[in-house]
DNA sequence: CCCTAAAGTTAGCGTTGCTTACATATGTAA
DNA sequence: TTACATATGTAAGCAACGCTAACTTTAGGG
């Protein structure tokens, strides 16, 4: 089962042809990747993806998956490099998101571009969930309230509404990324006004418009 | 040069693509709606978008361009809507972006979905810039600020983060469109914690981190 | 040591984007 | 009106790509 090169068998060919799929992706976008070139790169001929993948699409979910994944998990490390309470994790968290989309720009737009898979396939959703989480949880933990209550996962929302816009805008190339202090003063400005602003207000759930 | 259905020329037949083309992107998605199946609805054959489009790719830039347009025109109607320094004007604003990518959603991941199209046609660049200048005249008015300082500009930024990331989040069903009171708070949030903070504060550029 | 199943190959079919060559309508000038 | 140039359509077909069918090779278990 070891991926040796010369064997007749690939050993893993199902993320062997993940990884070169992943590479072509990001280098030609979503619809442009050819299954064939993914083929040569992992030594194999052009029908054998589909005793692994059943189409074109399944090959791009489990990318798409893998992406996901990689996310929830730098998301993770950057949770964790600072404790619970301290400005800097949820700045970390959004900086973890940022950094994804930049260095995996095509990746990004994959993962957020699958209109309906979202909603049919079980695994992508859970990994998300995960994700989703992960920001209530830091959120809660940031400005002392229930993970679970509808105030907290409303601004976690916000939040994430903020760190995704500005993936898109800067994969879309709204933002010059020859000036670095943009970012950095875009931060500033959630930081300083967003997030003291929500300390210790609207705790109660008043229902003032 | 009518659209006369019985005569041999269409007429008009660029438009008459565009618009075939734009109802099976917003049915099928960008990738998937086939050429011949938008020949058959303007009535001709499978060659004659040739005359009109060099390829694939300058029908979806075609149709993107007027889906920018579109949303530009939407922008300009909201903000027309309420006068200058009215707070519902800057809600208007967001909202007739979110309304919009909700009745063409398939079509506003199209145009944001273009990756290196931006940088290269002109065209495209130009209508999504005017939008921008429309965010950041109704922002600089709104805090009663010059519109091409960088203070204005990053506000306008982030605003504009935020409503375009809520935009993609729903797309993607991450939010349920069967609890309406949510956008309802969300815009609340925002415009309670957000533009209030704004009014009068940080109006030097302070360094502070 | 076979036998089954998993995992690969080769050949080829159907669809689709796009091109080439030809046909037809339109506008202009003699 | 007639002649011609150009714009705009059609018909036929090529090449590329996704995918399948039939066959071959290897791995693993009784």
């Amino acid at each position: 089962m070891e991926s040796n090169p010369k064997s007749y068998h690939h050993g893993d060919l199902r993320e062997g042809l993940l990884e070169a799929i992943r590479s072509l992706i990001e280098r030609d976008g979503p619809d442009k990747f050819r299954i064939a070139e993914a083929c040569r790169i992992a030594g194999v001929s052009t029908a054998a993806p589909y005793k692994h993948f059943s189409d074109r699409d399944e090959m791009l979910r489990g990318v798409a998956l893998r992406g996901m994944m990689r996310l929830r998990d730098a998301m993770r490390v950057a949770v964790e490099a600072y404790p619970p309470r301290d400005p800097r994790r949820v700045a970390g968290l959004g900086k973890a998101y940022v950094d994804f989309a930049r260095s995996e720009p095509g990746i990004f737009r994959l993962m957020f571009g699958l209109a309906e898979s979202h909603h049919s396939d079980d695994a992508l959703r859970r990994v998300s969930d995960a994700s989703e989480a992960l920001v209530e949880r830091v959120v809660a933990e940031h400005i002392g309230a229930d993970p679970g209550s509808d105030d907290v996962r409303l601004r976690a929302y916000a939040l994430w509404c903020f760190v995704h816009g500005h993936c898109f805008l800067t994969l879309d190339g709204k933002v010059d990324p020859h000036k670095p202090g943009v970012e950095d003063r875009l931060l500033a400005l959630v930081g300083d006004r967003m997030l003291p602003a929500w300390e210790g207000a609207d705790r109660n759930p008043s229902g003032a418009a």
